[in-house]
DNA sequence: CCATATCACGACTCTGATGTCCTGTTATGC
DNA sequence: GCATAACAGGACATCAGAGTCGTGATATGG
């Protein structure tokens, strides 16, 4: 896994918000279920979203939350850099922890070339991008509930 | 982390076998040490490198750990595929169980390529490319033992 | 102002990967 | 053959990330 599961999470509800119509907050429940996943769970990874100002939220009735305004032109290495801290960027193939251009491991050249493409892959797209595609229809933000074929 | 422990390990062992001269047995714990990892775990490692037709062990006194005549043009993403199975290759970036062409997330595309990178950087380089390069003198297969500024 | 609906947050549990240990098997050399 | 040196392999321990729960805070609507 190149990213927590955490991370995962927070990318598809960023992604789900961000197809949602602004304005009316969102239920964490709401969410959870949309995207098949614990509604505790859930609502852990939006309050961290929360703390990294990418979400706002409101209490008590009417409440839930929503993408804040300028959200969704964040790309996804934000997201993970928030979610994970830095490791994506950093992190050496062969696990030594000083894999530095100086003191490299013997993969770090070819390794830095695909850490640069994953840079690049996760820095190009952003939540809007995203929204926009599950909103064409052609593409799934959640694997299909089990037991479709059960009845 | 892109691929676990256990395979960070098992190509750290494979690349030093590789760099010692042939025919006399190498002792899991003296492999181990020069790596700076536990040697029971690293006893663990090699036997399942052994399992898979990597390395050769002989028992006894004069016994330890070989490279299989051969395995030093083994690359890396065979040595993955053995100890973390394919997960590699399929992962989808979101965590998507069922993400094919055809029930695709909103990444899936973009990920494709930056994974077929990733193949590619594997599947590319062999333990004797390894080996020759930190035969070079150039590169670090582990990290340096900690106390070194300590007397 | 009270009941209710919702998020906030810390404490707890669970699980799989990592790491350790012990006993058994096999080879060597005297 | 017996003592010793080494790997084999399963059982056990530890830890971090994943997931759950309960209590508190806060907003709404009557």
């Amino acid at each position: 896994m190149i990213i927590s599961r955490t991370s995962q999470y927070a990318i598809q509800a960023l992604i789900y918000l961000a197809t949602q119509p602004g304005g009316r907050p969102v239920l964490s429940r709401d969410i959870a279920h949309n995207l098949g996943v614990s509604p505790p769970y859930m609502a852990k990874v939006l309050q961290g979203l929360c703390r990294g100002q990418l979400l706002d939220s409101t209490r008590g009735r009417r409440g839930g939350f929503v993408l804040r305004s300028g959200a969704e032109h964040a790309n996804l290495l934000e997201v993970v850099l928030l979610t994970d801290g830095p490791r994506v960027d950093r992190e050496c193939l062969l696990g030594l922890k000083a894999c530095q251009d100086e003191t490299a491991c013997p993969m770090h050249l070819n390794w830095k070339v695909v850490k640069k493409d994953i840079h690049a892959c996760l820095g190009g797209i952003t939540l809007r991008h995203l929204a926009k595609a599950v909103q064409s229809g052609q593409y799934r933000l959640a694997d299909l509930p089990q037991g479709l074929a059960s009845h």
